[in-house]
DNA sequence: ATGGCCTGATCTTCAGGA
């Protein structure tokens, strides 16, 4: 089974790739984030023609998060139980679902902004509530795992220069903290293959000739549990899919699974 | 090749992204 994570950055705007790289690649299960649509905008249609039943999470422009899968969509939960509130509003950051035996989570953590912003302390709030939500299927015998943009750098090797990094989010203690808590929980990174390059960076901006220049992060990562991490025959970023005119600014992480192993 | 931001809405300017 191929399973991946793609922050989209609208799928509205990504439909003709998403669905070119889908095909292209053969890939079963999409967690996407970022949709920046509504659910009724969501192109269900268009990805039902090429085999793919749909979840989604969305309530317009900002965040949204989706699951795509052609083995199967079923017990899907929209939300992050016990999930914080910002400004008032519970925004479409997580939807779960299980899709050919294992239980996925599709994940879009707030940004933080700044250390000082209040939505850094509610970045924070939200990984709590994501690690209350995930401790004990990450605990079970099920394959288990969380895909999505973390918007953490789990190290310092992880962006492409950290000395650029001070009094920014992305890089703190803390965040990094909140990392190590999804795995005292019972999950560890899956990590994937650079196909250029030594680290694999999952986003670049798209200013700056950030691509060009390799100017990168890897921000976006995959968590699974123990029967999830031992059926992992191979992962990397698609680098490609970041290439040329109408590309997301962020890359696909790939996961291939042998589940019979 | 991979090229000095992109997206959708509040729509010709702006917030947000990281």
């Amino acid at each position: 089974m191929r399973i991946a994570t793609w922050n989209v950055n609208s799928i509205t705007a990504r439909l003709p790739r998403l669905l070119a790289w889908l095909e292209n690649t053969g890939t079963d299960v999409l967690c996407i984030q970022e949709t920046k649509c509504t659910a009724e905008q969501f192109p269900a249609d268009e990805l039902r023609e090429l085999g793919y039943e749909s979840a989604v999470n969305a309530t317009g422009r900002w965040n949204g998060v989706a699951l795509v899968s052609r083995v199967g969509l079923e017990d899907v939960v929209s939300g992050l139980p016990e999930g914080p509130e910002y400004e008032g509003a519970v925004e479409p950051r997580a939807i779960s679902a299980t899709c050919g035996g294992v239980r996925v989570w599709s994940v879009y953590v707030p940004n933080g902004r700044e250390p000082a912003h209040a939505h850094y302390a509610y970045k924070l709030e939200w990984f709590k509530a994501l690690r209350a939500a995930v401790a004990d299927d990450a605990a079970g015998a099920q394959p288990f795992a969380v895909l999505g943009d973390f918007n953490v750098a789990p190290t310092d090797t992880d962006v492409w220069d950290i000395s650029l990094f001070a009094d920014s989010t992305h890089v703190t203690p803390a965040e990094r903290a909140a990392l190590v808590a999804l795995e005292e929980a019972g999950l560890s990174e899956v990590m994937p293959r650079a196909l250029k390059y030594d680290v694999p960076f999952t986003f670049w901006d798209y200013r700056n000739l950030g691509f060009p220049k390799n100017r990168g992060m890897r921000i976006d990562l995959v968590y699974g549990n123990t029967p999830f991490t031992k059926s992992v025959r191979d992962a990397y970023v698609d680098r490609e899919a970041r290439k040329g005119k109408g590309a997301s600014d962020h890359a696909p992480v790939v996961v291939d699974l042998d589940l019979d192993v």
